[in-house]
DNA sequence: CCAGATCATCTTTTT
DNA sequence: GATGATCTGG
């Protein structure tokens, strides 16, 4: 251990060996925040602290299992196993399911992602008969996404006049009865949403002393990572455990809090001082990752906020070269320009694929890079598209899952109830839930008891909703004996999923079979390498897919190539170059954040962010017009750019940038305001399909195809209007199998398809 | 009953 | 351009 002090600087070890008591951490951008967080708990374990008796808390879960490994090759992997550690939602979702009880849930509850919380209010927006264009799912999930955040109860919401007059000035005065609804359907159906894990943590501990004081014992030391992007329900949790012996050690930095839309409070960070009077505080100042340049350009940057820490962040590297700034006339353009400069930079400098990242403003922007990395067979990879749990024949095997765990579960119910096809239709399913709510109970609750259907159901429906109840219940009982993986294939066996799939033999049945194949593997290897005396393994598996994010399930396949990701993705990330694009004003700052000056501060904290992600150099671009919403706009460069003291930049492609004239503001228009500089401009344009032609004869003939069915071969890169970017991998007849980056294989008719070439 | 077509609405960011 | 809800013809 005293060696590895060594490898500290003096403002690091000093973080590292003052481990008892509260202490703030605040670490820069780069200045080894990781480092000093694992050899603290490293420190502490060869000081004789009991590793169960550790808590710490990562924003994801790729973090902590990193951190894991690491302490673990410094203490042994034993030690490192028995440390609780883990994001917020997967260590109290662990503590919810053994205390589960206490909050009379049953101990299997079951998550709801994102998808199942909308479709649960759908439906009760429907029962109540109120209008889906005013009480949007995604505006009525994200308020009472934030009552939570803020522990407010559905009897608080209804209680308070305040919510209430906001609301009915939002025209949503029934907010407060969605809001009860949703949480007693929840709670019927044994389901938390990813809030409740939270909240329900905060009732338990103010619910039952005893429990918490079980946990105040267990956890003697507690440390939060990026303490800066908790909410107020997290905050509280952290504050009750660590009262009695105040053995809380957060690290953070408020110039890179970016997730107040999800809750975060920067002033949990700003004030802990307050909440800990006797806090040692350490800044980490020094960072080792990036150019002075750069650390100088996102000082520069940051300095227009007002509220923040004090601090200088500095580097000791060498002073760099300045950062690009790229002027492109459209998005395509600039999709051409940033490919072609990793190209370059590739070549001239002996980088590797994986040493560059594009980093976006919003999802969105990914395809045209994606487009034009193609073309110059550049590999790359995307976060944040479709992840592999969304899709369908996924969600519907993990619903099967979830089902047999916690047969309550609606949403999974509703499912699969039909799936494979068992000639339960539509207006059964209905009046199976509109019996559930009459009774007060489960829909499994209603199939399982066929006499209480006599009354309401025909013979044949009532023979196939009890036969699908047996087969749920025979899985059901399996659960304890069989391990996860066993009893996930007996189930997709059984049930014939897999000789469903196994039969389809288009393009798209294959996929589906590979995707459910790497379903079954990645089971099988979590089923191999789960701890010891964990109790039955499905609930498990489940709990740990649910809490899954994209950039934890990195294929080792992906490992050299273009990291493609929004910001907020790229966050605790780093790369040689970063090639920050789309920075307009309206895309970056966000136009919904430019009204208010909170969100325009935190806008630029984002920027900071992605300025401190790179380790050498940056490019930064943007558009002179851009295709928004399918229609051609102009954009001007982004104030951030200007916010940067000139001294750190240089405009290699242009002059410094002037603004384009704001004057008009076409949309719709098919005069395109600038040449692009395609390389192969001959080959690009619409197959000459049905609809397209159909446009053409309306009115806009300049817009007439360029491309033909035989410019399609096994290779060709296509562009399709609904599945994105994909590579031609068979063709027969007229028909093509195209495999898309985000939606796998697909079958498509040519003639009928609306595709573009896209090499 | 389903696949394909059509319409309406939409974009920040995600555990 | 993308997505989900709804319509429609076989």
């Amino acid at each position: 251990m005293k060696d590895l002090l060594k490898e500290l600087n003096n403002e690091q070890r000093e973080a590292v060996v003052n481990f008892k008591g509260p202490a703030l951490i605040i670490a820069g951008a780069g200045s080894g925040k990781t480092r000093v967080l694992t050899y603290r708990i490293a420190h502490m374990l060869s000081e004789g602290v009991h590793p169960a008796s550790v808590l710490a808390l990562t924003f994801t879960n790729k973090a902590a299992a990193e951190m894991k490994s690491r302490i673990g090759s410094l203490v042994g992997p034993e030690a490192a196993r028995k440390l609780w550690m883990g994001t917020f939602h997967s260590i109290f979702a662990r503590i919810l399911r053994l205390e589960a009880p206490a909050l009379s849930y049953p101990s299997d509850y079951t998550i709801y992602d994102t998808t199942d919380s909308k479709n649960l209010l759908k439906t009760i927006m429907k029962e109540m008969n109120l209008d889906e264009k005013i009480y949007k799912p995604s505006e009525v999930l994200g308020r009472i996404s934030s009552a939570k955040n803020n522990l407010v109860t559905p009897e608080a919401y209804a209680a308070s006049t305040e919510i209430a007059t906001r609301d009915s000035n939002n025209r949503r005065p029934m907010m407060a009865v969605i809001y009860s609804r949703y949480a007693s359907r929840c709670k019927k159906a044994g389901a938390m949403d990813f809030d409740d894990l939270l909240l329900n943590t905060n009732i338990l501990f103010r619910d039952h002393p005893a429990i918490l004081e079980k946990y105040q014992a267990a956890f003697k030391y507690i440390l939060v990572d990026e303490y800066q992007d908790t909410n107020y329900s997290q905050y509280l949790i952290i504050r009750k455990l660590a009262q009695n012996h105040s053995n809380v050690c957060v690290v953070g930095d408020d110039a890179q809090s970016i997730y107040s839309f999800r809750g975060a409070r920067i002033e949990n960070i700003l004030n802990f001082k307050r909440d800990y009077p006797e806090v040692s505080l350490h800044k980490l100042e020094r960072n080792y990752r990036s150019t002075q340049n750069i650390v100088n350009a996102a000082n520069s940057i940051i300095a227009n906020n007002k509220e923040q820490i004090q601090k200088k962040v500095f580097s000791e590297k060498q002073e760099g070269e300045k950062i690009r700034v790229i002027e492109a006339r459209a998005d395509n353009e600039e999709g051409f320009l940033i490919a072609n400069l990793i190209k370059d930079l590739l070549f001239a400098r002996q980088y590797q694929y994986k040493d560059f990242a594009i980093l976006y403003r919003t999802n969105a922007q990914s395809r045209i890079f994606e487009e034009s990395l193609r073309k110059l067979n550049i590999p790359y990879k995307i976060y944040g598209g479709v992840s592999f749990f969304q899709r369908k024949e996924i969600k519907d095997i993990l619903a099967y899952f979830k089902l047999v765990v916690n047969p309550a579960d609606e949403e999974a119910f509703k499912r699969v109830i039909n799936y494979p096809l068992r000639g339960i239709g539509k207006t059964s399913i209905q009046k199976i839930e509109e019996l559930a709510a009459a009774s007060n109970t489960t829909m499994w609750n209603v199939i399982e008891n066929p006499a209480s259907m006599q009354a309401f159901f025909n013979n044949g429906v009532i023979a196939k909703t009890t036969a699908f109840a047996s087969l749920i219940k025979d899985f059901r009982g399996k659960l304890e004996e069989m391990e996860a993986f066993d009893l996930a294939y007996s189930m997709v066996t059984s049930l014939g999923i897999l000789k469903e799939l196994r039969e389809d033999k288009t393009p798209e049945g294959i996929s589906r079979y590979d995707n459910v194949e790497a379903l079954l593997n990645g089971i099988r290897e979590f089923t191999e390498t789960r701890e010891e005396g964990d109790g039955p393994g499905l609930p498990n598996y489940l709990q740990t897919v649910t809490l899954l994010t994209d950039a934890d399930t990195e294929k080792a396949e992906d490992h050299n190539k273009v990291t493609l990701m929004t910001i907020h993705a790229a966050k605790g990330l780093e790369f040689k170059h970063v090639c920050i694009v789309g920075v307009e004003e309206e895309l970056f700052p966000s136009h919904m954040s430019v009204t208010n000056p909170k969100d325009l501060e935190e806008e630029r904290r984002l920027f900071y962010v992605a300025l401190t992600r790179a380790e050498d150099s940056i490019s930064l671009s943007f558009a002179n017009s851009r295709y928004k919403w399918g229609l051609l706009g102009n954009c001007n460069p982004s104030r951030f750019i200007s916010e940067i003291s000139e001294e750190y930049l240089e405009f290699p492609m242009s002059a410094a940038p002037s603004p384009p004239p704001k004057s008009t503001r076409y949309i719709n228009d098919n005069t395109k305001p600038s040449a692009t500089l395609e390389p192969k401009p001959a080959n690009t344009g619409y197959l000459r399909e049905r609809k397209l032609l159909r446009v053409n004869n309306n009115a806009n003939a300049n817009t007439s195809p360029s491309a033909d069915l035989s410019d399609i071969h096994i290779g060709t890169n296509v562009e399709h209007s609904r599945f994105g970017v994909g590579e031609v991998t068979a063709l027969e007849g007229d028909k093509a199998t195209v495999d898309f980056t985000n939606h796998g294989k697909k079958q498509l008719l040519l003639k009928f398809a609306k595709l573009k070439i896209v090499n």
